[in-house]
Formats: C-alpha cells, structure tokens, sequence
DNA sequence: CCATTGTGCAACTAAAAGGTTGCATTAACG
DNA sequence: CGTTAATGCAACCTTTTAGTTGCACAATGG
C-alpha cells in the first residue's frame, strides 16, 4: 500500500531544509552574491550570527551549500546539484499526477 | 542586503510541507490512487490514523491537497496548483544561479 | 604586541512538530 | 434500533527546531 520510495526518502531532506524562509533567502544570497562569509550574509539581517551559521549548516548538510575556509573566513556558495534533484523530484510527482489524470480520462471515455 | 521577495515567503511553507516522508509518500499515493479516504491512506502505514489526518491537514494548509466530504467519509485528492508554484520557485533560483555564473565568466574573460 | 574582526563551541530556552491515547460523534447497514 | 466503521476533537508526551547568550580562539593590521 505505502510506496517506500528510496527517492522519496532522499528528496524529503532536500525540500526540508527549504521550507525555511530565512534559508530560502540565504540562498537566494548566495545564487546572486557568490561566495560570502558569514558575517556578510549576517548583516543586515534581524537575526544574531549564530542563527545564521546554524541554518548554513542545515543548508550543508542537505548538500544546498559547501563552505570553504578561506584566511580566518569561511566563504559559503550555492551548489546547485541538490537543488536540481528536488527539481526530478517534482517533476516526477507533476508527471505521475498527468499520467494518472490522462488515465482517468481514456477510462471515462470508453 | 536581505531579499524581502514575497514569492520566497510563499514557498517556504510549501517546500515546508514536502520536507517530510510520510507526506511525500501521501502525495505519491493520492497522484497514483486518486481521491483516497483517511481510513485507506492509514492502512498498511505503520503510524495511526490520528497522525496521518494531521499531515493531511498540514499538506492541505499549505494547498497541495483538498478534501471532499462524502457520507461519513472523507476523500482526499492531490492538488497540483500549488506544486506548481514550488516548481518554479526552484526553477528561479537555479535561473539566478546559472545567470550569475554567465556574469561571472564573462567578467573573467575580459 | 595589542586591539579588532570573524568564527567556533556549548548551554539554555521557547515553541513547534510528530506522534500517541482516549473518548465523542456521525453515518451506513442489517 | 443497535452495531460497526470512519472521523473529529482534545490532552498529552517527546524530540527537533529556531533562536539566544556567553566565552574562547584564531587571524589580521597597525
């Protein structure tokens, strides 16, 4: 009855860690400003620095972000591998949902 | 500094909804089956039934299901509107993403 | 060398999330 | 009309999450 999807259990982390608003917008930061450290994607924002380190490490561990020590800095960049997997599993699921719909309908059809 | 972008609020509790397993593997049942019941959704799942009503109501909260009320059942079906709306959100950011890395080459090529 | 800047680490708190149990309610059915 | 199946509602528990504060530590720049 339950599909035990192994896509589905790899994807769930993914969506995850974006259904966060403020890591959605460091994101957002870091596909337009390149590598920034931490304490530039800090300011400006209403939150402390190690609210901040925390959800580059949530964005991290989804494999969203990669840091990259630099001096006494650790520059944080976008890796877009993750978010393209997210991207399959959508289209998937939209897929599943039309083939299902045409389905429906040849049925009614006959 | 900080993106206030209100598409990025919209998504977030989407992206939110679908960062979960047992939802995710909702969705996939409800794009295969069709309109299912909360009793025929719980069957083979190894939560009770009282746990899947409320990731229902937190995949409805955030629009990607809708429910139809019939007899004393309850039938669910997938919602794709919504699902749409995170597509393209993913589809921005990774349009971003690959829009700065053509700046950026083109900045280092000159 | 000393002040400053950028981080890391740990403890702590408040709230939300995921799940359960128990009981009431509603509708179908013989 | 009584039983049964499908749900709803509410209280409760445990773990995670989002955030904070405080302090230690490393690198940089006069």
């Amino acid at each position: 009855m339950w599909p035990k999807s192994v896509a589905l259990r790899k994807s769930a982390p993914i969506f995850a860690a974006l259904g966060d608003e403020t890591r959605l917008r460091l994101i957002a930061l870091l596909c337009a400003g390149g590598a920034l450290s931490i304490s530039q994607l800090t300011a400006g924002s209403d939150i402390t620095r190690q609210a901040v380190t925390k959800h580059l490490q949530v964005l991290a561990d989804a494999g969203l972000v990669c840091d990259i020590k630099q001096g006494r800095e650790r520059l944080w960049e976008f890796e877009p591998t993750q978010l393209d997997e997210a991207r399959r599993s959508l289209d998937t699921i939209a897929q599943q949902w039309d083939q299902a719909l045409s389905k429906l309908k040849s049925a009614l059809e006959r």
